[in-house]
Order: structure tokens, then C-alpha cells, then sequence
DNA sequence: CATGAATGAGGTTTCATTCAT
DNA sequence: TATGAATGAAACCTCATTCAT
């Protein structure tokens, strides 16, 4: 019996990503997401109280798993160069937000109170943490600003990738897209950690 | 007459933005905007065929005001040297967005069809091109893909700026912010300007 | 400014048809038929006191003008053959019916109260008169209830003239229609006086 | 389950003809007929998707019942001599019109658009087509064209009932109407098979 | 536990009518 | 007189939620 539970539960999940693409967050309703889900609404009821409950769900568990990735990226590249880190990251997050990048849209637009706000502020933090710690690894380099300069740089890579998606994104896009920000993020850190270095050992070392 | 029109439109506007600070895009109802508005329904509708059009309107109203500040920011730069581009770009963007962040958010949060995606993205396309044709001017300096170029920067600018303005952003933060998004900026125009210079001139140019 | 009323009037009351005709009767408001009338809602209102009034005058005139013309060919046959008045009868009701089917059709889907139904109910009156003082005229033929014999007549005509007008009145049948009005009000006519004869004098005189 | 549905549907199309017998037509609404119903607008809008779908079905109900008491009549009459299928006809179409006239005249009224005149036609097409082959069986007797004499006798059979109901329609015109009616569908058809018999053996057969 | 019929508050929209200009 | 902006009651319809079966 509890394994019925997860499956019905899991079949809502996936039915609320399906309306959602369907008809759009607007025209989503608990009758439909029952529907598509192959249960009755009272059933829908049974596992979640009401509907926003449902769609904050949905979106934390989209949220989590994006933020994961995220984090397994950061950790694999602790103490690497930070040219490596930065690749690496930005391969992860362009991936994740890719791979399933309609959900990703579909979901956000649902993300507009507090409650969610601060769902996706949470999931937001933990990548920041994350990236901090890997770029407090890495050689030769030191940040003044490391949580500020992580949600900088996370928040640059999703509009940027935000925006490609919204384009329409065309392959090449998508392709351009990751080389850009590899060198907007690199040129980013390079510039806060020459900052750093030229405020601390003026002028004694030559860039690169 | 004429001038009675333009006074009750304009105190509609007026109520949209209010009702949608107030109490959010999913609660606002077209008679909270009448009501607020001091005007009856019936007034509103013969104004606007319906209340989609009307949140449409009012996006429309602020993505124009502020891709107009940025156009202005752009065509005021022409010629001048990258960095002063750069410093005049990121203040007028960030106080466009941050004089009235608030509304932004809010009428930000309407925009999840397809027409006001492509409402937004026509707005883009404009600073995208005021960007570009500033840029053509820079001394010394050329671009691959300005068109792309010029995405990639306002919406990693907007990213970074609508994550500030999420965050809660206390003040001390977006002091911070317009610093940031300098280097943000520079670091990824030299990038890419390199790498322009470096696989047309390779070597012969040392960075200046 | 007698002229200029008649004159407003006038175009307000075709207005009505057209928009009638356009639109149908459930989506005529009061403001199409002003604009239609080129004028405004506000001198509307200055010539009827309500839209009910409005479309009642619409009819009145229309039935009106039905009556006199059966009036008018009644009239025109007293003392003439039974057939020749059925003749004639039959024209001129088709004749009046066909012109402008398409209005008679769209003002009488507005005759649904009461006070329609009495203005079409005393039109119907007058023609019955017409024709119950032609038919006592007819030689050789009594009749038991005149009254009621017209209003079988006409209404008859005017169901059957109706059914080919809603089937779509290909020309073919519009023609056929003539000849079996004439032989249904031939037939019905015949029948009546005939019973009538013989009750009086029966078998004594051998049918025409 | 099952059996709670069909009984609400029936309670709201008997509410539906209740509302329109007691304040007309046009000042139906969704939520009267449900308040009649004793149920919900909610409810009513589970099993009618809009307020032309209700009517729309509580006609078509009406008119495939009436078709159907003439069909009925029809059938049982084939072969019979046509005076006696002309009583059956007349007698079974003003007994299903009279029975529950106010309800044909509240119907009818809302028989204006398009589609609702498809019905009525159809359910009259049926009608046409049993009084056609009924005819078809009667003894020495040929028509040209039956269908178009079907609509003929209909219509005008229809047009007289519907005048009578509507004059208002004191017992003794009723009666007198029935005997009429067999007058008028009588002669008709009598003049018509005459006709015929007069063009294919002019002048050899006397009159019956 | 599951079902889905029933609920009804609340939202959007229309349109006859008025009245200040 | 003519105008047409403003009014607001009232209509249609939706959908989150409940509860008897």
C-alpha cells in the first residue's frame, strides 16, 4: 500500500509537468490534473491538501533536483584550475536546464508568490554555497565577496540561458551559448579575482 | 470629452499597477482594478476588450519606458570609450529597474504567455539593437556577433538584477550590484573581444 | 427640424434591420443600431424610450406594410370569381413575403412577448377583415364562418410560406409554392362552401 | 453514481421548460432553471456546457417527441383510405401541439439561431418523410410529388395550430380547428391527386 | 481508500440607460 | 438637440473543494 501511494503520488507529479506544458499554469486545474493522472480528484485530494500545495511540490521538486546537479558538479571540481571549474559548471547547469528546459519554463511561471519565491531562493542558496566552496579551492585565486560572487554569477547564467530558451533557441544557439558563458563567467572571476590581487600585490603580478 | 478618456485611461494604469503591488497578479480581478481606479467595470471595458489586453497594456507601457532609458543610455555613448559604455549602460539599466523594482516584479509575474513573451522580447530586441550599434563604435575594438553579444549581456544583467531584486535587496546589496555588473560587463566584452583579436591578429597585439 | 427627425428616424429604423440581419436579434444592442444609424446612442433614446419600443415599432411597420398589401388586393377583387381571388391573394402575400423575407424572418424572431404578439395578432385582424369582407362578395358562395375561415387562410399561407422560406427556398420551390398555395386555398375554400351548400340544398346542384 | 445523474438532468430540463413557461424566454438564466432544479449552477453546468446547449437539448427533446407521435400515426394508418389517414394525422398533430402547448410556443420562441432551426428541421423531415410513404400506400390515388406535399401540409397545418394557440385559443376554436384542419388537408390533397389524375387520364374518370 | 457528483463563491463580461457637456 | 463616456445590475461560466457512497 505504500508503494500504490508512490506511484499515484509520482503519477500526479508527472501529470501536473504534462497539463502544464498542455494548457499552460492558468488553465491548470485539479479536476484535469486528476484526470491525466488516471485518478479521481478526491483521490488527488488525499495526497495533497489543496492545490497550491500541489504545484509548490511540483516546483520544489524541480528545483531540488536542478540545484543537485549543480552541487555534484561543484564538488567533483574541488581544487581543480579555474578555468576546469568553470566548464564544468556550465556544462552542468546548461544541461539541466536543457534537458527538460519546458518544464523548467512552465514551472517558473507558476513560481510567483512568496511561497515560492522563497522555495526557489532556498534551492538557490544551497547551489551558491556549493559554488563557493568550490571556488574557495581553487589555486592562486582569492574572492572578497564569495556568496555575492556566486549568486552573481548563477543568476547571469540563468537569464542568459533563460533568455536563449525564450528565443526559441535554435541549436546553434544553444551551442553559442555555452562558449558564452564560459567566457562571461570567466571573465567575471578573473576580473573580481584581478581586483582582489591588484588591491592586495599591486602591480607584481602580470595577468595570466 | 477627449481629455476625460485620457485622465480615466491613465488612472487605470495607474490601478493595474497598485491592485497588482497589492495584492498580486493571480488576485487581481478587473473590478479590484476599476474599483481602485475609482471608475466602474463597465468603464474599464470600454477601454480595454478585456483583462488580459489590459495586464497586456500595462506591460507593454513599462518594458517600453524602460527600453527606451537604455536606448537613450546607448545613443548618448556612441564612440566613447568601452568602459564609459559599459558604467553608463549598467547605471541607466539598473535604475530603470530598481526606481520602480516593485512594479517590475509584479507585472513581470503577468508575463507567461506567448504575447507577453513576445511583447518583452520585441522590447529586447530594441535595447539589443541600441546596444549593438553603440558597440560598433567602441575604439579600437570588434565584435563576432553583436546581436548575440548584446543578448547574452542584458539578459545576464537582468538575471543578476531580478535576483537581487528577489533576494530582498537590502540596500547594501545593490549598492554592490552596480559594481558587479561593471565587471560582469567588462570582463565578458574584453573576453570576447579577445578572442576576436586573438584569432584574426593571433599574438601580434599585446593586451593593452 | 421636422425633416431632420423623420429623417434620423428613418435611418434608425433601417439600422435596426440591418443590424438585425447582421447579427441576429439576441446580439442587436441598442449601440449597433445607433452606429449603424450614424448617430449616437444618446439621440436613439431621444426617439423611442427603450429598446422593446424600439423593436416594436420595427415590427408594427413591417406587419403594416404586409397588411395593406393584402388589404389592397383583397379590395381590388370583390366581386370577382373565387379563383381570381385566391389568385391574386396568393401573389400578393408571397410577393410581400419574399421580398424581404430575410427582415420578416429577423423581426418576427423578436416577436416573442406579448405585446408583439398582439400588434402581429391585430395586423392579422385586418387582414382577416379584408378578406372575410372580399370573400362575402364571391358569387354563388356562402360561407359559415368567415372570420374564422381567414384565419385559417392566412395562417396556413403564412405557415407554409415560412417553412420554404427556413428550408432555404431554392427559386424551384419559391415557384412550386405559388401553385399549391393556390390549390391548398382553392382546395380549403372549395371544401368549406361546398359543406356549406350541402347542408343547405344538398345534392341539388352538381359542382362546378 | 448512475442513477443521481439521470435524475438531476431530468429535473433540470423540467425546470428548463418550468422557468421558461413562468418568466419567458428571454429572461431565462442558468441560475433560475438551476434554483428551480434544485440544484446548483454548478451542477447544471456538469452536464450542459453553456446555456444554448440547455435549450438546445430541452428542444430537441420536444420535437423528436411530437415527430414521433406523428410518425407513430402515420405508420398505423398505411394502406387506409386518405380520409381516414388525413383524421388520424390532424388528430394525433393537434392532440401532441394542445397537450402541452405552452411549452411548443415557449420552445419556439427560442428556436431562432441556426442551429436550433436545424433540429426543428430535421425532426420536420421525419415527420415528412412517414407522412410521405404513408400516403404513398393510399388506395387509387397518386401524388407528384410527395415530399413537397408533405411540407405543404405540414407547414400550413402547423401555421394554423400555431395561430389558433395564439389568438389565444378558447376551447371552441379549438374544436372547430380539428375539423378544419381536415378541411384544409383534404381539399388539398384531393386537389392535387386531381390535378395529377386530370393530366395523366384527362376527363375519363368523374370525381368520385 | 477511492470516487465523482455536487457545491457556490467569485470572476469576467455585456449592455440598456443616463446625464454632463 | 446631440453626444458618448460612464454606470452598474445582472448574466454567464469556472473550478477548488467536499462528502456521501
Amino acid at each position: 500500500m505504500q508503494a500504490r501511494s508512490t506511484v499515484t503520488v509520482e503519477a500526479i507529479y508527472e501529470a501536473t509537468i504534462q497539463v502544464l506544458l498542455a494548457v499552460g499554469a492558468d488553465r491548470l486545474t485539479t479536476t484535469r490534473v486528476a484526470e491525466r493522472a488516471g485518478v479521481s480528484v478526491g483521490t488527488l485530494y488525499q495526497y495533497f491538501p489543496n492545490k497550491q500545495s500541489l504545484l509548490l511540490s511540483a516546483l520544489e521538486k524541480h528545483v531540488d533536483r536542478v540545484a543537485s546537479v549543480v552541487e555534484v558538479a561543484c564538488r567533483r571540481n574541488h581544487g581543480q584550475q579555474m578555468s576546469t571549474m568553470i566548464e564544468s559548471v556550465v556544462e552542468a547547469f546548461v544541461d539541466a536546464k536543457m534537458e527538460r528546459s519546458d518544464i523548467s519554463m512552465a514551472l517558473f511561471a507558476t513560481a510567483v508568490g512568496a511561497q515560492e519565491r522563497a522555495l526557489v531562493n532556498k534551492a538557490a542558496k544551497r547551489t551558491h554555497a556549493a559554488m563557493a566552496s568550490m571556488l574557495a579551492t581553487a589555486p592562486n585565486t582569492k574572492f572578497d565577496d564569495l556568496p555575492f560572487t556566486s549568486l552573481m554569477l548563477f543568476s547571469a547564467m540563468g537569464g542568459a540561458t533563460r533568455a536563449v530558451l525564450e528565443a526559441g533557441s535554435p541549436p546553434k544557439m544553444v551551442r553559442s551559448l555555452r562558449k558564452q558563458l564560459v567566457l562571461l563567467c570567466g571573465g567575471f572571476l578573473t576580473s573580481v579575482a584581478v581586483e582582489h590581487r591588484k588591491l592586495t600585490h599591486a602591480g607584481t603580478e602580470p595577468r595570466q
